[in-house]
DNA sequence: TTCATATGTTAGCAGTGTCAACACTAAGGC
DNA sequence: GCCTTAGTGTTGACACTGCTAACATATGAA
């Protein structure tokens, strides 16, 4: 497995070399106009190289949205304590924006219709899963607590998905550009409103 | 301006007739796969004919999403009654949802970066604030009905829309595909607890 | 009738995803 | 050492795209 450096022929990394590649250019000129020609010159092989490891474009994105749900999860993680408790899940919401604006170009591929009938890749779904997940637990835990209403978790952790996905969306398509509020007084504001709603003592969070 | 029957040189509406043709192929084929060249030939005209009506292929998008905020708007005008009502405020939220659902590749191109930088576009924003505008003035009614939290109606109003953005795009995108309950009792419920989340006595709520 | 303008056309450029056919290289068994 | 084989890379080509320039026709007002 050893890589002769003389040798031009062979370039050693092509999947990982495009999938870089393709992160950087997303993020300078946005998903739509990502094209593996392009990502091909840009790691010096042929504009048919990428089809040795990538079996069409889509599977590509696949990979870069796969990588992300990673990415999400791991930060949602880290952000959630072990414990319920009502201030972290919060934070925990916080952290799922915060990690939208970050990577805008990567969390459109990972949710928007870029990649069509994501159906059809159990593996996409899979990973999308295991972000979800994080949220699941934190539900689960919540309704244990007694903090959050008596309802099966899934709903609930629906419900803090759908208000964080939404949030991140609406910001990222620009339609909360002009914000008369600090951008972090906002999210937590947002998110809190939303929390709100699955207490079964609303008055433990503040509006 | 009237039209010869027999004339074969001019089409005679060329934007309207692209405007619809696109409707039915993004109902078919996604948004992504539109196409000006098929659009022309679908209703009849040389491949260069709509660049006499739209500047580029990005306005002939803005124009199919400026109708689609305004049929939006209608709906959710019509879904509203005109005195502020808690069970009402569900239902303008839930008409939101079947909207998308109802139109979701138009809805795509309404919310999602198909069309890029839509701040370069003012009469986009402008028709997507008319949209807005419907859940705003619930807000400010209820506001002042007292049933509300005492909060900047603006900050409400976003709440609603975040929250039925989300559960719209992870619904058209294929999140919630497997649901373990009834579509209208999920979509009501998950209108609810964000609702009882802004709400002055969350009792008035059941969940 | 004349003529500017709106609307249509053809031809062509540069770029794309993808495929088939061919070329080189690395690794392992003889 | 050789030969085979699979993996990886290449060139060339096809069909498609958005878009422009140059040219042609029809319409409506002067």
């Amino acid at each position: 497995m050893s890589l002769d450096k003389n040798s031009q022929y062979h370039h050693g990394d092509v999947p990982s070399a495009l999938m870089s590649a393709a992160l950087v250019r997303i993020k300078q000129d946005g998903v739509e106009k990502l094209s593996l020609r392009a990502l091909a010159r840009d790691i010096g092989v042929s504009q048919t190289a990428p089809y040795r490891h990538f079996k069409d474009k889509t599977r590509l994105l696949v990979a870069l949205a796969r990588a992300g749900f990673a990415k999400l999860a791991m930060e949602q993680q880290a952000a959630a304590t072990k414990e319920f408790d009502l201030d972290n899940l919060i934070e925990v919401g916080v952290a799922y924006v915060k990690f939208a604006m970050a990577h805008p170009e990567q969390y459109k591929l990972m949710f928007g219709s870029k990649i069509e009938n994501r159906c059809q890749h159990p593996d996409l779904m899979e990973s999308s899963m295991a972000s979800f997940q994080v949220v699941l637990n934190q539900a689960v835990m919540g309704v244990e607590s007694g903090l959050l209403i008596d309802k099966d978790p899934h709903y609930l952790a629906r419900c803090c998905w759908s208000n964080a996905h939404g949030i991140a969306s609406l910001l990222i398509d620009g339609f909360y550009d002009n914000l008369d509020i600090e951008f972090n007084d906002f999210l937590t504001q947002q998110i809190a409103f939303n929390i709100r709603g699955i207490l079964k003592d609303p008055a433990l969070i503040k509006v």
